[in-house]
DNA sequence: TAGGATTTGTGCGTATGTATT
DNA sequence: TAATACATACGCACAAATCCT
């Protein structure tokens, strides 16, 4: 692909993965070839290649003379990948951790004045908006592309998740445990100490995980 | 998808994988649509799919006017795939390894006979395909399926590097090294050990990493 | 059961970009 | 520099599959 589409072409895959993601397109919600054709003002072509892509990575399903559907996470996929995510997790402070530098730190902080923002004013896609944007910013502390990708990959795959399970849970107590978790990163990036970051994230992974299967 | 184009699309993503990693399709080769096209009996348009995860995946490369053109691996691109690829097949043997049967052990055994062959008959090609085969094995004994998945994803990425470098290396010490690999896998299996066997495999791939680079 | 409405999959002509002469 | 050849990107019309009446 060149420039041009290339450009388009994510501009589509991320909007949609973040409808997808951000539950405005729920599983089994149909993702129309010619209604997004025309919202976007293109002809279906460039558009099923971004669905092909969604499909390729398990966010939606076409069924030929039926539609695209956002798929539904399985429980034993969701139990898959986040035991591996938890995995990779871990390695972004082994592999090849970036040298933290002022722009870091003052990005963070600014992630943390957010977040306190949220848990002053708890809502659940507000929460999901700034944790999708918060894991974007770990991946910016790790050099290993493949790491990277990986990790994306498996993020976008269940993310979906947490909104489905927020009504069963505790919102607030969530925004308080992120910001905790952003304060202590904070602490650890103060450090230099990439590695440290790392493992509390992973921790944090681990204990999301543990509410979600409450 | 539905059945029937999923099918040709499997067939024709995995020949076209199978020819670029073999080297059938070095780096540079351009893959003709409409040559391929004609080839495979279909027209552009579903050959464009497959050209298209080829792309996701990185293995080749869609240039507007110019053509569809096999990746070179670059050469930090490779370190940080093999860094990754170390710590998952540490995993395989961690997340979810699944029983020993003694179909398993039969697979192995046949794996023996043929890599005992070829130590006898060494020859770069069958080395390449064998081993490819002998890793899809190894994901078998994985249950994590997002870690059989994204193995596999960074496996072929940088797979044909092996036979690239492999008139700089010693043919037949490689094909020794791989029947000592698959004796102490036999060993591991024997007592059911499937973390041992991917320890033993980690181990073989970082030894294999550091004569790539020798 | 049959038929029509709707959707994705396919094929092909054309537009657009690139390289070469 | 301009023209020509040829590649992928795109849009549209039609085929095939599914669902509902």
């Amino acid at each position: 692909m060149t420039t041009e589409a290339a450009a388009r072409f994510q501009r589509l895959y991320q909007e949609l993965r973040e409808r997808i993601c951000l539950l405005d397109a729920p599983p089994g919600t149909r993702l129309s070839e010619e209604a997004l054709a025309a919202e976007f003002g293109t002809s279906r072509t460039p558009l099923r290649r971004v669905l092909a892509r969604l499909e390729d990575e398990g966010l939606v399903e076409s069924r030929h003379g039926v539609g695209t559907l956002v798929t539904d996470v399985d429980p034993e996929e969701l139990r898959e990948v986040y035991a591996l995510r938890l995995e990779l997790a871990g390695l972004a402070g082994v592999l090849s951790p970036l040298p933290v530098t002022d722009e870091t730190r003052s990005d963070l902080e600014s992630f943390i004045l957010r977040a306190e923002d949220l848990a002053r004013h708890p809502s659940p896609r507000g929460f999901a908006r700034l944790n999708m944007e918060y894991f974007a910013f770990g991946l910016s502390l790790t050099g290993n592309r493949a790491l990277r990708e990986a990790s994306e990959r498996l993020y976008f795959r269940t993310a979906r998740i947490w909104l489905q399970s927020i009504p069963r849970m505790d919102l607030a107590a969530e925004c308080e445990t992120f910001v905790e978790e952003l304060h202590q990163t904070r602490t650890a990036l103060a450090a230099g100490d990439v590695q440290a970051a790392a493992l509390i994230r992973r921790a944090h992974i681990s204990m999301s995980m543990a509410r979600l299967y409450a």
